[in-house]
DNA sequence: TTGCGTGTTGGACA
DNA sequence: CTGTCCAACACGCA
């Protein structure tokens, strides 16, 4: 669930809801989603004024006072609801959103702060997120930040086309490789490739520079019209106030296997790629082989 | 009932 | 550097 343009929403929503607030209380009902000791998280952020939200490839860094920064990944299923909790701490019932589609059985952390009731609720179904507290000045050595490539929506063309060509591998194991380049994941890779008419599983090294270029534009504007449209909204993915992003609407090849092109009325197919499903219009993106 | 597939990363291994 | 397979987990579906 959780790409780029889901992340970014999330980022968004979150600085607007918390920057300025200060952490009351965090309280865990699986503390196991904080891949640190939780007492010294706990300890390392309560008190903390949130300074700014921001997004590095799929994760979130959330910037504190004193030079404390939360790293948050979201994994397949996690997401943030900005809520309402009542005066009463030990009692943390959560009132959810309305239009919420994150079940409450898997709340996995409560954020309570200072001011007013306002709350946070950290939700993962698969329990695959991540969340640690790090020293901000340590950020280039935080193993999860160093690896990362250039972000998706900074990397120049030129850069795009250094990076890609001259390698053997097919083009969507690449782009799905954080290390390369960050913030594309399995529905924005196949959007992409679509919009730029290359087959996924294209070996890199038979693309034309040009048709590298192609892709870096058509990532570019995938990227872009999804985050106007607050991401897509598959199974559980909602932003902080529970509300679907709309890009799934928009989407022209993934999950639409069997179903007709909306470019040339041919079926849309679906093959494995890195054991992850790929959808592709088999006219508008022929497999160019050697 | 059983098995399979699902938006993620990371590690082991050839 | 590549790609492959598996693991973490919970759920819906055939």
């Amino acid at each position: 669930m959780p790409e780029l343009p889901e992340v970014e929403t999330i980022a968004k929503g979150l600085h607007q809801a918390i920057a300025g607030k200060r952490i009351k209380e965090v309280k865990a009902i699986f503390p196991g989603i904080v891949r640190q000791n939780f007492r010294i998280f706990k300890k390392t952020i309560i008190q903390k004024e949130i300074k700014g939200v921001r997004r590095r490839g799929k994760y979130l860094l959330i910037d504190l006072s004193e030079g404390k920064t939360i790293l948050t990944h979201l994994g397949m299923t996690g997401g943030f609801l900005f809520i309402n909790l009542p005066n009463s701490p030990p009692k943390v019932s959560v009132r959810r959103p309305p239009q919420s589609r994150l079940n409450s059985k898997h709340d996995h952390l409560i954020f309570r702060f200072c001011e007013s009731n306002a709350g946070l609720c950290y939700n993962d179904q698969r329990k695959f997120g991540k969340i640690k507290v790090f020293n901000t000045t340590e950020e280039k050595n935080i193993p999860e930040l160093k690896k990362l490539g250039l972000e998706a929506l900074e990397i120049s063309s030129s850069e795009f086309i250094r990076i890609f060509k001259n390698r053997k591998g097919r083009i969507k194991s690449a782009l799905l490789n954080q290390q390369i380049i960050a913030g594309l994941g399995n529905i924005y890779t196949d959007e992409s490739l679509f919009e730029a008419n290359i087959h996924p599983a294209q070996k890199m090294n038979l693309l034309k520079a040009s048709k590298l270029k192609d892709l870096h534009k058509a990532i570019r504007k995938v990227l872009n019209k999804a985050i106007k449209a607050g991401g897509s909204s598959i199974e559980n993915y909602s932003d902080i106030d529970g509300r679907m992003g709309r890009f799934q609407l928009h989407h022209k090849v993934y999950g639409r296997e069997g179903e007709f092109c909306k470019r040339c009325g041919r079926k849309i197919k679906r093959i494995k790629i890195n054991q992850r499903s790929s959808y592709f219009c088999p006219k508008c993106q022929p497999l160019k082989d050697a």
